[in-house]
DNA sequence: ATTTTAATGCAACTAAGTTGCAAATATATA
DNA sequence: TATATATTTGCAACTTAGTTGCATTAAAAT
């Protein structure tokens, strides 16, 4: 079940999103909010916006949560991703604007798959 | 700093990973020996198995750590990686003998990428 | 204005993985 | 073979990311 109602919470998070077009870890995003948000609300909020796909989430380094904002990204199941790209040296995340083809697999079905590419960004070069 | 002895506990484990050609993750691993091994000697022999070359690792669904056998994987840093498969079904894991070509992206370099494709394995289908 | 329902904060919890240190076990040396 | 040395192990305690239950607060509907 996604977002129902306008709280002041969900404006908090959806302003921090708009500040910048790289991706957010959650822990970042708490860490950042810890002096408005509660974690849990943090958590609970990227979940409904994830449902309602205004968001999509990824795993990156360490397993950590990553949530990007869905710029016209497809919400339908695909095995065509964007890969997400992580610098080793500043941390940052950015989705990128390719897709890399998945192809059929042998005795298997693939519903969805998810490619993170780790290297060094324009800053970090 | 990778294996120096062999000891009771190393035979335990690659005794393990020879049951089956299947990933293993680290939790399952110290599930199936905990009669055995305790669980900071799993992971430590894990991470030494990995600095030889034996295991490589990666991640799974949630960000949970899994490892397999490198059957003639290269060592090499690369861009053209082996993905790996999950069963959304039976939570199985393997590698896939096929690559994914990364390609060149402008303003970043790219050193790894990590590709997990989920789906339905034979079995599940 | 009042009621209803959803959202929030808090504290306590879970699960995966890590660390420090003393005890045990391989290996090297005599 | 016995002893010394260095690595490995187990244990307990800790860390970190994320989750849950429940009472309180705040939207929205009436």
């Amino acid at each position: 079940m996604g977002i129902l109602r306008k709280t002041q919470s969900l404006a908090v998070m959806l302003a921090e999103f708009d500040k910048s077009s790289h991706a957010i870890s959650a822990i970042d995003l708490i860490r950042r909010l810890s002096n408005k948000l509660n974690k849990t609300t943090v958590y609970r909020i990227l979940d409904k916006l994830e449902d309602d796909g205004l968001l999509h989430s990824f795993l990156g380094k360490n397993g950590i949560k990553w949530y990007a904002k869905c710029n016209g990204c497809s919400k339908t199941a695909h095995t065509d991703v964007h890969p997400h790209f992580q610098c080793i040296d500043c941390g940052q995340v950015d989705c990128l604007a390719i897709q890399i083809p998945i192809p059929e697999l042998p005795n298997r079905t693939a519903l969805m798959s998810s490619v993170l590419i780790q290297g060094k960004c324009q800053n970090c070069l």
